[in-house]
RNA sequence: GGCCCGUUCGUCUAGGGGUUAGGACGUUAGAUUUUCAUUCUAGAAACAGGGGUUCGAUUCCCCUACGGGCUACCA
């Protein structure tokens, strides 16, 4: 059993945005099965054709590409356990959901959804198990004769599993040790719809096992089903082979109580989707964290931080660090708040240590995509490498590198203009002449000068060195003036000064 | 309501029978930076409560409280 090959698989629905607790759920499976030189399937459980989402799956892809954690196996690229879509595997399902009610594991049940809604109104905690069966529509209740015609006839029905009136089961999840349930109070969960389609629990167990599925991640709020998948494992005799469980803790909202939901991302202004998730139906896009400016790389990082530490102390690993560190040993068992503060930081280290070789593909679009032109691009790798340790996000480069790219549009004329005397203007137009003469146009021979006009005119550093800034930059920020009027260099610089002059000495 | 899971600074967490309970984010105060950011230094800030077990519990056990999840022909 220890030899078995490792292969875990990331199973969602494709109803509509990949949210971020589902990213990590796909890095915790991606980390695991690379680690053991395992396989990473990628399988579409679009079983409720209700809720099924034109484009979720492509987006789910899309997703899982942007982050880097590609599937072994997948719709997309197939398999040899293919196919991976659930709808696709139909037929399967009904064979076994059969087998179980010619063994008396499960039955078929006749009731229609409206009259289970009845019931629930009518009896308090209603439950469809070993205390109300007996009262209620079904193979087990009906004679044989009337199941048979009622088959014949085709009335729609489901198949239930029957859940032992009073036993224990309990099984030792990889995160939570020993867990256990009373099948009594479980209920007798439907195992095939009537439309055919079966339910996660019979579908999620069936494929598991047809796809060697070795150990099973998902979140905690499958907990309570277990007991039914579990019996499911017994009944069709697949026990030996059952995937080791692994129920991971959930992502809580930062404020107030409760799992993390898309809501929360608008309500508090962050995003809570990997990337932009446009809803066709309500006309709502969701914003992402891609498109906000997150990297990849951070992305994931502060994702694997949240529920899980290697012990050290270390915080930034890249994704093959966490490969080679990462242990089921090591995730924690609370709910973890998400924090955004926390995760901007990510993003900023990233950002900050990352080579602008790096980043510059990202850069040029984020300045691209605001209409300001790149296309210098030995000039463009020197603007990153002196701004990104302003920037927390991508976009931030916008502000932060565009006044190289282009002359400041508006100036942040209340910090200079009031204190503006004609002093300043000659010392400018002087210093545009001084400036002409500086040979190499280099950062210290222009500082030196500056300053040496400065005190000639009898003007203060600070006086003349804010107002310079922010005609070459147009606010305040930015890293320091004479780099910036280097990189400029001396044509730019100029015309800047002329420029600003005239701004600031406008009536 | 029932069942299941959980509980260390505001947040993410380390630790684990005897510690000044450590780190990070955020926050506060300084230093550097004649802008902003980075960087650096310092500070405030936590073992939910009650019972056991023990020479000694934050650590082990039980109870309570609180929090969360599930309770669909959704996943």
């Amino acid at each position: 059993m220890s030899e078995k090959k490792v292969r875990v698989r990331f199973a969602p629905s494709p109803t509509g945005g990949l949210h971020l607790g589902g990213v990590r759920t796909v890095l915790f499976n991606y980390l695991f099965a690379k680690k053991h030189g395992g396989d990473f399937v990628l399988r579409i459980e679009d079983t409720d054709q209700s809720r099924y989402v034109e484009g979720a799956e492509k987006y789910i892809a899309d997703c899982l590409a942007w982050c880097g954690l590609i599937p072994d196996e997948s719709p997309m690229a197939g398999g040899q356990y293919a196919p991976y879509r659930q709808s696709e595997r139909k037929v399967i399902y009904r064979e076994y959901a059969e087998r179980l009610v010619s063994q008396g594991h499960a039955y078929y049940a006749f009731d229609t959804p409206e009259e289970l809604d009845a019931k629930r109104k009518e009896v308090p905690n209603f439950q469809y198990g070993h205390t109300h069966r007996s009262g209620l529509r079904n193979s087990l209740t009906l004679p044989l004769q009337e199941v048979e015609t009622l088959l014949h006839n085709g009335t729609p029905h489901v198949i239930r599993i029957k859940m032992p009136d009073d036993e224990t089961i309990s099984f030792n999840d990889m995160i939570r040790g020993y867990v256990s349930f009373e099948t009594g109070l479980v209920d007798d969960k439907v195992l095939l719809k009537a439309d055919g389609m079966p339910t996660y629990h019979l579908a999620v167990v069936v494929d598991d096992y047809l796809m060697k599925i070795s150990h099973a991640f998902r979140g905690e709020e499958w907990l309570p089903s277990a007991p039914v998948h579990l019996l499911l494992w017994e009944y069709l005799g697949w026990k030996a082979d059952m995937p080791k469980w692994a129920h991971l803790p959930l992502i809580l909202k930062p404020d107030g109580h409760g799992k993390l939901s898309k809501r929360d991302g608008a309500r508090l202004g962050f995003p809570v989707y990997a990337m932009n998730w446009y809803d066709a139906k309500t006309e709502e896009l969701t914003q992402g964290f891609r498109e906000l400016g997150f990297l990849p790389e951070a992305f994931l990082n502060l994702l694997a931080m949240l529920g899980w530490n290697d012990g050290t102390g270390q915080e930034i690993f890249t994704l093959d660090e966490l490969i080679e560190k990462f242990s089921i040993e090591r995730i924690s068992k609370a709910g973890a708040k998400f924090d955004f503060e926390k995760a901007k930081w990510y993003n900023a280290e990233w950002i900050k240590n990352a080579p602008a070789e790096k980043l510059k593909v990202k850069v040029a679009e984020v300045l691209t995509a605001k209409g300001v032109t790149v296309n210098k691009e030995a000039y463009l790798l020197k603007i990153i490498d002196v701004v990104k340790d302003r920037c927390v996000l991508l976009t931030d480069f916008y502000q932060q590198a565009s006044y190289f790219f282009q002359c400041p549009k508006e100036y942040d004329i209340n910090s200079v203009k009031p204190k503006w005397t004609d002093v300043k203007t000659d010392f400018f137009n002087q210093l545009k002449d001084t400036f002409s003469h500086s040979d190499a146009f280099e950062p210290a021979d222009l500082e030196a000068r500056f300053k040496a006009l400065a005190e000639e005119k009898g003007l203060k550093l600070g006086d003349v060195m804010l107002p310079f800034r922010i005609m070459l930059v147009g606010g305040k920020f930015g890293p320091h003036v004479f780099d910036i009027a280097a990189l400029l260099g001396e044509g730019e610089t100029l015309k800047r000064i002329d420029k600003a002059l005239e701004a600031f000495t406008a009536q």
